[in-house]
DNA sequence: CTTAACACGTGAGCC
DNA sequence: TGGCTCACGTGTTAA
């Protein structure tokens, strides 16, 4: 069946399934009040039965309304980070801000995929902070000038981050460097480990870049650095 | 100042910055209504006042809430695609939805990093999908025997679907190779042109298996384009 | 006229 | 106790 574009699936899906199962019968609900007056009965009792049901009928349709934005809501907090126990309002800001964040990641991700060293010295640092699922993966790019203990420094920095290499990519050109290095962090990892990692990778840089400039031989280190 | 670990910012922000403005001064309210009785209002005006000014504080109180609430769905309207008038609970499920994606793309993403050809056909076709902001990117990858003319049967399909690669990275081991592509779709792009470029890729890789199966050969080829 | 969506004010419950 | 969140039922509005 075709549907048109803004067709809302949430509420077709609602009334298709036929969750209409109000928690208590309508007819009932009205002759089990205990002072009514039989005389007024007949007159109201057909505007009366008419109205009451509107209402039941309206108040169900709300509590449906309700329950459906809840039970996403409730989505939303298992998809975020721990707290269950959070806010509704406080809950969205939440929401709003990770979907920002995935939405610069995702693009972050895809433009730094220019693998060869550029003439300025950079360096990125960023998470799939996947909360949830467990696989918590560290990207780190430093791209700087090239020298003899660059590789030893990096792996020394990183070991005292307590930070696993899984995957380490090597592209020089030029007597600079790019290193694309997956890591994945320790049990014992915060939010400040990313801030620590990249403060260290500046130090690094600065090692490297207050250094003798010789270009020529820094090219023949890295073809021997290869060959080994 | 620290906090406890569940502190609803959204919350006290709203305390710190003291936005109590009442649309209308509490004690006016009372003394406007016409028809109260003098002898009555001795009695119960200090207790009517602390009721209705209870009563005054908890609406706007409530206001406020629905406000902030609201606000941060609007903010959430902007950053999915288009559709600002749509309803809360579709636009939930919506949000529920991107979050899941985006989640599942960026560990995607992380993972298929490995660019070494591997054993097995696969074929990877992702995009950034960045809805609001125009910059659009595919990434395609596609892992599979290698052959003479794979890189010209490539580049047709893409030019058939109108992609333009805006980077290629190859990588070929043992007569199996690895493309990883970045591509740019026209703006005639929907969203089934990743279901078609995922058909074109796979046909690709289908056309590849049924050759001959000279791994020696295919290395030769492979080496002698490089050189070129 | 129906039907859904929304904002509103209120009672209840929770620190 | 007050201050806040939440669920609820209702009146209103738009398609």
């Amino acid at each position: 069946m075709l549907q048109p574009e803004n067709y809302n699936l949430d509420y077709y899906h609602y009334i298709a399934t036929g969750e209409y199962n109000l928690d208590f019968p309508v007819t009932k609900s009205y002759s089990t009040c205990s002072f009514y007056n039989p005389q007024e009965e007949e007159e109201d009792d057909e505007a009366n039965n008419i109205a009451v049901s509107k209402n039941i009928i309206h108040k169900e349709a709300e509590r449906r309304r309700r329950e459906r934005i809840n039970s996403h809501l409730n989505q939303l907090r298992t998809l975020l980070p721990a707290n269950s126990k959070i806010d509704k309002a406080s809950l969205l800001a939440k929401v709003v801000q990770r979907v920002r964040d995935l939405k610069e990641q995702t693009s972050k991700i895809m433009q730094c995929e220019t693998n060869f060293p550029s003439e300025n010295d950079e360096i990125t640092v960023l998470s799939n902070d996947s909360s949830a699922d467990g696989k918590l993966l560290i990207k780190a790019s430093i791209c700087c000038e090239d020298r003899f203990d660059l590789i030893p420094d990096l792996i020394q920095t990183l070991k005292s981050l307590r930070l696993s290499p899984m995957r380490v990519e090597m592209v020089s050109l030029g007597g600079r460097i790019r290193n694309v290095i997956i890591l994945a962090p320790d049990k014992d990892y915060t939010n400040k480990s990313l801030l620590f990692l990249r403060d260290a990778l500046m130090s690094i840089i600065q090692r490297s870049s207050s250094g003798t400039d010789q270009r020529g031989k820094r090219r023949r280190v890295l073809d021997q650095r290869i060959a080994n």
